[in-house]
DNA sequence: AGATTTTCCGTAATCGTTTACGAAAAGAAT
DNA sequence: ATTCTTTTCGTAAACGATTACGGAAAATCT
């Protein structure tokens, strides 16, 4: 419980001489400095956050949103855990600390949003699970907290943006599947209004017709981006009167549930059904492996991190040159899938 | 950015009052309370997190501190997201909200749990990762914060604890192995000064010598926690000049990387080796299927909300019963690996 | 020595809330 | 009509930090 007062008084001299030495600033005695420090790092004295807050108008804290719903994000998370590390490294430079968000499956992401950030709980955010129309940045326009989505949308407000590059990993797959001799290809499309699965089906859709292909409506499978809803799609393939013999989806969880599911109906990826998806760790364990795409998620966290800087005029010039809104090039891993 | 007093002059009435009025004191008049409320929910105020802490002393907020370190609770994290979602269920009734706090990979736990908590960002605390002798206990105890961690430790501070039950685990998955003719059995035992690796060890051991049987040094398998650990300890399986015919091991993610090593190396689990895990959400993807030890992650994370909450002042009335130090059950999972 | 500058530090206002206290107004009891 | 309650609200003092401002002491210059 030691704060600058006592600090303060235990040195016999004022709080406001203990706070600009504490603060680096210029018209404090070097000597006077270093006992405050001393004396600062004796008592374990840390500035409280509150009264700091209230003072400057800021935290010091940046946030991740994250949606803790357990049927659709529980494997998501393996992949924030990298991407939060490359964030913390670039915060930590400029001593923010990253605090996780996690709205609870109970609450509508909206209304959680707007209360944490309307009582002045974070200087900036980062959101993930970007939306086709995306309710949260108008919000947070409204309150005029810097923010950077994890993904394009539809809404605008001038904010930045970093997304993966869904388009460049449809033209690939679609290619490498036709290169092989696939004819009927079908995608996984997940529910949730999420807008990257409109990114990809339109660039899916294009790179078919240049091949002079479609792809009609039966063959998108569609549930949510989740193993359980990979798990359904198996039978609901099987079940096709002329089944795709190729399937390409973006989401990690949805591949673990697809190939269980194809096991159970007696159809062997890579043999009976050419799949390509998207890397995680627990893809790995797939056998036969997994045709998929990868990034480098803590590159990423790094670029997230500092284009949402880049985009705060207090830490701008640290970040003069970057660029605000990009593409983030995935990498195909060839496995025996597809 | 409107605050109480913009609020206040729009209703032409005293800061005081709104407060009063949205804070629920009973010293307003109903039809005042009514147009503040509704001019609060017109005006989107919220009250500022900062002043409220200030003035309170308190912050409303509980931490939830992980380590992002990506090589050792990469799965960690699966398990956490059911537990975070009961920890909220139970945070919410009492309008406090769940903050991760997650320390990266590159900065020492405690010095960034010291400077969290030290500014008093949180009102209390959840720890993972319980050490054999914990450090953290000491510093939270030291700031008077109220904490609980998710498992036991040697270092004791009075703090309540929670911890699942490895007694039970290792003591039934010896009897099991024994009973299915194993005599030669070994564990994986994880790198870290990690509490729950003594407690594990410890019952192995007492439950080998009542079939009057021992734990081999060469039996105690070494390294890290995760994936890469397991895969290692595969090749040294193999290597063993009488080699282990069962492995009971207490890690989600060790489990993955066995699978993958033992394959590699030519063993079959469950029939060259047989293996007692964890359960996790990824194990259901292992083939043979495992033999593992479930347990009720949201309830966990309900119980551990409710426990602090019951160790604190503030809220003891709301949970006057709980059991402040409780081990956990778990339950068996029969799988064909053991 | 006196004037001027520089260095250093104390004073006090401020941020947005909550809350103890007291006072005004309204109602009830005599 | 007077007194006593009760209801309702305004006033002002906290909470713990930062920072603009001004002044005393020391250093430098004439």
């Amino acid at each position: 419980m030691a704060g600058i007062r006592q600090l303060a008084d235990h040195l016999n001299i004022s709080i406001g001489t203990v706070s600009r030495a504490l603060n680096g600033k210029p018209d404090v005695n070097p000597d006077t400095r270093r006992r405050v420090l001393e004396a600062a790092e004796k008592l374990g004295y840390v500035a409280n956050q509150a009264g700091r807050a209230l003072r400057q108008g800021k935290t010091g804290i940046v946030g991740f949103m994250m949606e803790t719903d357990t049927e659709s994000t529980r494997y998501g998370d393996l992949f924030f855990t990298s991407v939060f590390d490359g964030v913390q490294s670039v915060l930590s430079r400029h001593q923010l600390d990253l605090v996780t968000l996690l709205c609870s499956s109970s609450e509508k992401p909206d209304a959680y949003l707007d209360r944490i950030v309307a009582r002045g709980f974070a200087d900036a955010i980062i959101l993930s699970g970007t939306r086709r129309h995306d309710p949260r940045f108008e919000l947070l326009a409204r309150r005029k907290i810097p923010f950077i989505p994890l993904g394009r949308s539809l809404t605008d407000v001038g904010q930045p943006w970093i997304d993966l590059d869904f388009e460049g990993m449809a033209e690939t797959a679609v290619n490498r599947l036709v290169a092989s001799g696939h004819r009927r290809i079908g995608i996984i499309w997940p529910h949730g209004d999420y807008n990257l699965a409109y990114i990809f089906i339109d660039r899916i859709r294009k790179t078919l017709a240049r091949h002079s292909l479609s792809l009609p409506d039966a063959y998108i499978f569609k549930g949510p981006p989740n193993e359980d809803g990979g798990y359904r799609i198996a039978r609901d393939i099987k079940a096709c009167a002329e089944p795709p013999t190729a399937i390409v989806l973006v989401n990690e969880a949805t591949v673990m549930g697809l190939y269980r599911g194809l096991s159970e109906v007696g159809l062997t990826p890579g043999k009976d059904l050419a799949i390509i998806g998207r890397h995680s760790p627990q893809a790995k364990f797939l056998s036969p492996s997994l045709t998929s795409f990868d990034l480098s998620l803590r590159d990423l966290g790094i670029a997230l991190a500092e284009t949402l800087l880049g985009s705060m005029p207090a830490y701008r010039e640290f970040y003069p040159d970057i660029v605000s809104r990009r593409i983030w090039p995935m990498t195909l891993v060839e496995g025996e899938s597809g």
